[in-house]
DNA sequence: GTCTATAATCGGATAGAC
DNA sequence: GTCTATCCGATTATAGAC
């Protein structure tokens, strides 16, 4: 991938995020260097300072912006609060398996952020939390639902369809329209609306 | 912890692994180092390799006995499937709050293995799986469980009851009795055993 | 914007004394 | 079994040329 000398910041800027992204998300942020990102990029180590104050702020800038694409997708609809839990559920799905490795950096590496920067994510992610929670707590006032725990469903939830990414493969067994049917009768049952 | 010279063999060795264990846990493989593990052991970093042959050693120990020592502690009861799966849940939950450190650890730096390393913890993993997949199986074959997919309800029962290490604290609003409880409510559901 | 070169530090692992 | 000392390669980040 090695390149000669010459200038592209608009491809570059982005090219840096991406290989990024799934570096960290195939070793881990610990275990990836600036001129392992560098090399995948096609630029020297050096270069990518130009685009970062440092390997923090690369890791914050992936999650963050991560995190504000989710929150800016969503929109929750009108009506039913079945329709919409299964309408997040497909969402949820949809998107882990869009961005595999931006959900997967988005809940492994906050360990790797500092306080500061752990607070802003944390803060973005109870927002998307609550979103759903919000749901589960319409569905019960209305007695389409049944659930214990409001909060802890949310979390039981959430782990549930984020876990997705952990088996998924490009091209395997199940298509997605046929894995968000499978999971939005999990669901279903789960909150007891069968 | 910094101490002066003397042997102790059969407190060391523990206190190696309870410390790589949690310093892992909370930090990751990559993001810890030898001389980190020993200055919290209070020894000084040579005297580790007294106890293992390389940094990788000491992973693959801690998740391989980690492993076993879950196989060997989970035993499938006679009867009812429905009784089985609430004695898996409740077990599987149970676990993960007496190992969180260990449960994270072993769904998160597989892939800081070698390839025959993460193989050997792969093979373990699924033979945990297949617990669970056949008292599904056993419980659509009796009648009493409605389920699209058994290998994919699999997949995403033990993600969302191992979620609990994401959000449990010791102390918190819910006694381990009560989320067990809580969890097993939404699985009975998700299985459609209501 | 990118390169080359380098500073300064830290990493895993080993040797030899006790 | 543990310590001290050290080898040697890798790391993040910066400086200055182009």
């Amino acid at each position: 991938m090695a390149r000669t000398q010459g200038s592209r910041a608009d491809v570059t800027g982005p090219l840096i995020r991406d290989q990024a992204r799934r570096l960290f998300a195939r070793q881990g942020y610990a275990a990836v260097s600036m001129r392992q990102i560098a090399s995948a990029v096609g630029v020297q180590a050096g270069a990518l300072y130009a685009y970062t104050p440092d390997k923090q702020a690369l890791l914050l800038d992936l999650l963050e912006s991560h995190m504000r694409n989710l929150l800016a997708a969503w929109t929750d609809i009108p009506g039913d609060p079945l329709a919409r839990l299964e309408h997040f559920v497909r969402f949820h799905i949809d998107t882990s398996l869009d961005h595999p490795d931006a959900v997967f950096l988005s809940y492994m590496e906050l360990r790797n952020l500092t306080p500061q920067n752990f607070a802003r994510i944390a803060d973005l992610r109870s927002r998307y939390e609550a979103a759903l929670e919000t749901i589960l707590r319409d569905g019960m006032a209305a007695g389409v639902m049944r659930i214990d725990d409001p909060r802890l469903a949310t979390m039981a939830l959430i782990a549930m369809l984020t876990g997705v990414t952990n088996w998924y493969r490009e091209g395997g067994r199940l298509d997605r329209r046929r894995i968000g049917d499978i999971y939005w009768g999990l669901v279903r049952g789960a909150v007891g609306a069968d």
